[in-house]
DNA sequence: TGTTTGGATCAACATAATTTGATTGATCAA
DNA sequence: TTGATCAATCAAATTATGTTGATCCAAACA
């Protein structure tokens, strides 16, 4: 996630990766900073595919980085991909005020 | 949408709403400005039932108003509901580069 | 009134996402 | 080497979401 304005398909991704509860619990635990997977499951109380599977979704989505050493692997937020997001949410605020013209128009 | 920090329910429920390809079709033409939902439905080129469907699941989850006029209805979007996304985009990305202790510990 | 129109809702169906438990590959320590 | 551990992956089962077409309700207008 190098460039600063999603198109629709990217922040579509974002968003549906962020979008589930457990994947919101990794993502505020990582709000904290970098943490290995083995830490995790007995922070959030997952089982180990389970924590895997959604890990791999938000580092798909653009939200996590990864790094291995030795036999762990720790993961990170991608504070990029975030904000991104932001900018996207901050260009809909621009111009949603504006009244509709009465519609048997 | 009053208040400026979203709890992790919240924020969730504002993603999920989000997280949809119509639902963001939606978003985008609301960004330009309040509709009627005749209009939309044209716009967007959807069936009635379809696009009332993905206005509601939206307007539940606190990302658009909708008024009545006559017959017509008008949904524009609540720009206060993108500010507290943003707002808590920005404090996930406050700490979230610090490293992980070694992980044997 | 009766009829038309905009839009919400409902039930049945179709599709997509998540969970589970088992298996695999890689790394490390004995 | 061998055995143990961390983490990814897979297929099958479950659950959640979205779609469709029919029906309903309220406002407008004849």
């Amino acid at each position: 996630m190098i460039q600063n304005t999603l198109n629709r398909e990217q922040s579509r991704q974002l968003l549906k990766a962020l979008a589930d509860p457990i994947r919101l619990d990794v993502i505020h635990a990582l709000a904290q900073g970098e943490r290995c997977v083995c830490d995790l499951t007995g922070e959030l109380n997952l089982s180990q595919s389970k924590l895997s599977f959604h890990l791999r979704v938000l580092r798909e989505a653009g939200l996590l980085t990864d790094r291995q050493s030795g036999r762990w692997i720790y993961y990170r937020l991608q504070p990029d991909a975030l904000a991104a997001l932001e900018a996207w949410l901050a260009e809909l605020r621009l111009h949603c005020s504006q009244s509709a013209a009465p519609c048997p128009s």
